[in-house]
DNA sequence: ATACTTTTGTGTTGTATAACATAATTATCA
DNA sequence: TGATAATTATGTTATACAACACAAAAGTAT
């Protein structure tokens, strides 16, 4: 592994977090960072295990999702480059409750929990992003609580279409969803069966809401769409 | 207001956290911390408004919930003395997504979240608790998403009882739960009607594996009411 | 005590969505 | 390239739970 990649790493894709730190604290993350390619649908960690690294997802994407009843899986949250994951349940000082794994074939860089968290120890600047990244997600999950327990199967699917939406925008065309992923993940992601996620998807194609071609989906009324999310 | 009162709750009930301060910090949080009295079923912040405070449940009991849709309410957490709530959303950025209020007559103590904004800066250790609050916090919410969306309504109505006694505890009895809350809310804790909140609780009567006397409710075989609410 | 409201309890009906079945496509791989 | 598996699609049936309706009981206020 060429260090010079990984430092160009640290310094521009990781600028946002890591200008926190100054030179030493850089040549410290630089050292014990590890860069790993995981294939598509490769588990990255799962449910139980114990959190021992920080995770960057530098290239593809990442879903957190956790196993239900019945074999039943709810995907938890979407990754994107630059994005970090895994801290959560170090912090919290218990095993992960979610596991995470690869959408399709992702770069991810990897540094131990043990040395961010003394890094956090003497930077301050750190430790307010976690807090800030924790707090965002926790806002996240409370909302997702009652969006997945109380509105109908068309407002979840339309949530979950706004979700990726916002998550990974559109390709050049600005309508194309930047995510191509099975109808099975769709119906994880909006807590419903996979017949239904199609059936559904279908009604919204019907109603020129959207249209499909295989795993690619057009938005053609996005303000609709967040209307049905919005009531129901 | 007596501050030799407040300077005991300081020293005594928040020792935990507040411990970590120094002296000066310490004498700053006792001048700019308020007492607050609320009565039942009264609001301490609601959805949408803006976080400007640290809440300390001195005594009593508070729900943070979540209005959804139709009226219908979503209980996401309980607190019980002392816990410290109110944070996430200021720490976020953002308006608060849930609503507090007092489940029975509270008393709750104040801090301006700028103050702990300015102490988390200059003190590592009260950083850290917060980053441990929020990341169980999301554990938890991450779990509660798969617990109401997944398992049937046993199981939600059970793993409701569980989270009661684990949050509030038995009176001296070893087996009365330490909450006296109406149908309602539990039907809002467990994301059901009222109706079959009351329906599944007679169930559970009618198994002994409960007793209930009014919102008095006695819990005679826990190991069962976990087994249900587990594979529920 | 009396009226009035809220909470609790139970029975009935309706419906959203899961479960199941099966076929048609589309990937995957030997 | 053909065989096999996975995914997508659609129709049918079953059911868990909400919605509604109403009565009894328990609080609350006058």
């Amino acid at each position: 592994m060429m260090k010079s990649a990984l430092e160009k790493v640290i310094s521009e894709d990781l600028a946002a977090i890591w200008s926190i730190l100054d030179g030493d604290e850089k040549r410290r993350i630089i050292d014990a960072f590890t860069l790993h390619h995981f294939k598509k649908n490769q588990i990255i960690y799962a449910e139980n295990e114990n959190p021992e690294m920080l995770w960057c997802l530098l290239k593809g994407k990442v879903k957190i999702f956790k196993d239900g009843i019945g074999g039943r899986v709810q995907i938890l949250r979407l990754i994107r480059p630059v994005q970090y994951f895994g801290y959560r349940a170090y912090f919290a000082k218990e095993p992960y409750v979610s596991s995470a794994s690869a959408f399709e074939a992702s770069t991810l860089g990897a540094i131990p929990m043990s040395l961010v968290e003394e890094l956090i120890h003497n930077n301050r600047d750190l430790a307010w992003f976690f807090i800030h990244e924790l707090s965002r997600n926790l806002g996240g999950s409370d909302t997702k609580i009652v969006n997945l327990t109380q509105k109908h199967i068309r407002g979840r699917l339309a949530e979950a279409l706004v979700v990726l939406r916002d998550n990974y925008g559109y390709e050049d065309d600005d309508s194309t969803l930047r995510i191509y992923m099975s109808r099975e993940d769709l119906a994880n992601l909006s807590n419903m069966t996979t017949s239904n996620a199609i059936r559904t998807l279908s009604g919204f194609v019907a109603e020129k809401i959207i249209t499909v071609d295989g795993r690619r989906i057009c938005i053609l009324n996005e303000p609709m769409l967040r209307k049905i999310s919005k009531f129901g």
